[in-house]
Order: C-alpha cells, then structure tokens, then sequence
DNA sequence: ACGCGATGGATATAACATAACATGCGGCGC
DNA sequence: GCGCCGCATGTTATGTTATATCCATCGCGT
C-alpha cells in the first residue's frame, strides 16, 4: 500500500521506471474490476495501458490508431467503449479541456480530482484537495446548487519546466 | 463573505425580462471595445447577442444556424472568429465541459471565474469566489506549479429546478 | 492611386464522438 | 447437445465540433 500521505501532486518528470506505473494501474484495475463483478477483457487493458503509456493525457484516436496496429484498423466506438467502460469504473479521467484521457492512479478511492495539466510536458497531475473541495462546496451551498459533477483543471506550468523548459 | 452588490451565483428562472441583459451586456461590450481601441463589428454584436440569447451556454453550430438565418448561410469560420474575438476580449466564456460558449456579465473584471450548470434548465451562473480561487491557488503553489488557465465548471442542480423540476 | 491591415467569405478537411446494426462467444437451463 | 440470452466487439455510417488556407472587400493613411 502506497502511503496514504503521498496523495499530492507529483510530477514524474523524465527520468523514472515507467513500466511500474503501467503495471501498477493494471494491477489495481484488475482488482477494482474482480471486487464489482465486471471484465477487465485484453481490449480494455489494453486500451488502459495506452493512457498509461506516460503521465499524459492521451487523445481517443492516439488510442485508436495504436489499437490500430496495422492490419485491419480499428473504428472509433471500439476505443470509445473501452474509455466509456475505464472511465466508469472509475480508472481512467476524461480532461475535457483537452477532450484527452489520463489514467486514475488511486481508482479505488472515491472520486472528485483535480488535475494540474503542464503546458511544457504536458504531464497532467491528479490532486485530491479537502481545501479545494471544501470551498466548492461551500460555494454551491450557498447558491443552493446541488452538487453532482465538479470539473477542476488547471493549466500552467509546471516545477520541471519552470526549471528548464522543454525545448531550451 | 464580501457580497459586493452582485456578484453572486444568480439563476435567473424563466421570468425575468431578458431583453435588459441583452441590452445591458451589448452595451458593456461596447464599452470594452472602445477602451481596447478594437472594433465591436456588426457582426460579432450579432454573435455576442446571440450568445445572450438566453443564460445557457450556446453551441458554435447553433450560433452558426442562427446567423446563416435563410440565405447564404454562414461558414463555421465566421462563428468561430467571431466567439474568439469575443473570447479575447472576456466577453464571453467557454465552457470546455459542454463545448459551448456563455456571456460573460461582468467583461470589466480580471477573468478567473467558476461556473454552476444546471443540467435541468441548462443555466450557466457565472461566480468569482474569492475562497476557491484561494485553495487553489495555495495548492497549487505546494506543488511549485505556475497557474495559467483555470477551468472550474460544476455541474449539478440549481435551486429552481431542484423545487420544481423541469418537465414535471 | 497605392499599399496595408483588419475583416469576413468560401472551400476544404481535420478532429472528436455516437447511432444503429451485425457478429461472435460463453454461460445456462433444459 | 441445443437454444437462448447477454455481453463484448466489429462494422458502417453519420453527426458534431474546429481549423487551415486562400481570397475578396473595405477603410484608411499617404
């Protein structure tokens, strides 16, 4: 188990062991999967190890043409249905203002997040900030707005980057 | 809380006459444009009031239909340079959840705001809440992350609908 | 008149997403 | 075994959202 204190933000950078991230996330899917009754079939694994591939949110038909391969290319609603299904279960995110994926690197725990999205690396980075949804929450008492989807995405730059821009 | 006057979530229901917005955000965009030496064509006063047609967010093809009215119609370019001029003048907002654009009341100000949708009557209240801008601000900063653009889109239920919902 | 920048029209295509229907396959009752 | 059902996936077609590129026009300063 994974200290429970090391929920911040993290940005990875260039330089770690990747392939513990990817098997890490299937690990957890395959569990998430086994305690709600539902298949983690090789499409969909698949189909999360490609958001997976990096700390980047992945674009639906970056997914679909690496499904693709090279013989007969696979049709949007194949990579559309594996998402759908990672995303309700909780182990992919949709970043709309990116219309783009990123992997769930807690799927197991409930879900409000945050996500800091680098503009240099393109690294997207999941918070669960209490202060953050705190405030929201606040807020929308007091308008007496019942609460159902909280969307927080913020851009910007991040510690990496602000240190040596990619490209410089 | 500071409630300066107005800024506050407001849902504005059905009955309100709506013309006054219309007129009252027209006439402030033409203020805006004229402090920035930048022209309000008849256009994009077209546009911007099309978008003010309601408190919903308005779609580019919709806005797109609306000015192709019955003749030649309209090509999506024209829409969309239009919303994004009006877009860099903080006229209006996007709202990347629904990939829709709403008029911004209050184009004077800075521009970091929050928004509440309703997924009942589909009304977009715009908020400036000092305390989230805050808690996210402070979290960002532990995290050494630069802020850029901050996307806040909370979806859920507003007061009207949660008394009487729509349709029943 | 001439050049210039801003505006917007026209054409085409890219990027993102879903509807509707067909096929394959595994489990289950009988 | 056999028929049936339900789920996952494949297939075809289309709908929706957004941009690139090039061109015509207009207002304006000189």
């Amino acid at each position: 188990m994974v200290s429970p204190s090391s929920i911040g933000p993290a940005f990875h950078g260039s330089g770690h062991a990747h392939g513990a991230c990817i098997n890490g996330a299937l690990a957890r899917a395959e569990e998430v999967c086994r305690r709600s009754g539902v298949r983690l079939t090789p499409l969909r694994r698949r189909v999360l190890a490609l958001v997976w591939r990096g700390h980047r949110a992945v674009k639906a038909y970056d997914i679909l043409a690496a499904l693709g391969g090279g013989r007969g290319a696979a049709k949007p609603p194949t990579a559309y249905r594996a998402l759908d299904f990672l995303m309700v279960h909780g182990l992919i995110h949709r970043i709309d203002s990116l219309n783009a994926f990123v992997g769930c690197p807690r799927p197991e725990r409930g879900h409000s997040a945050q996500f800091l999205i680098c503009g240099g690396c393109g690294e997207v980075s999941e918070m669960d900030a209490a202060g953050i949804e705190r405030a929201i929450a606040d807020r929308a008492a007091d308008a007496g707005f019942a609460l159902s989807r909280k969307i927080v995405e913020l851009h910007g730059t991040c510690p990496q980057c602000t240190a040596s821009p990619p490209g410089a």
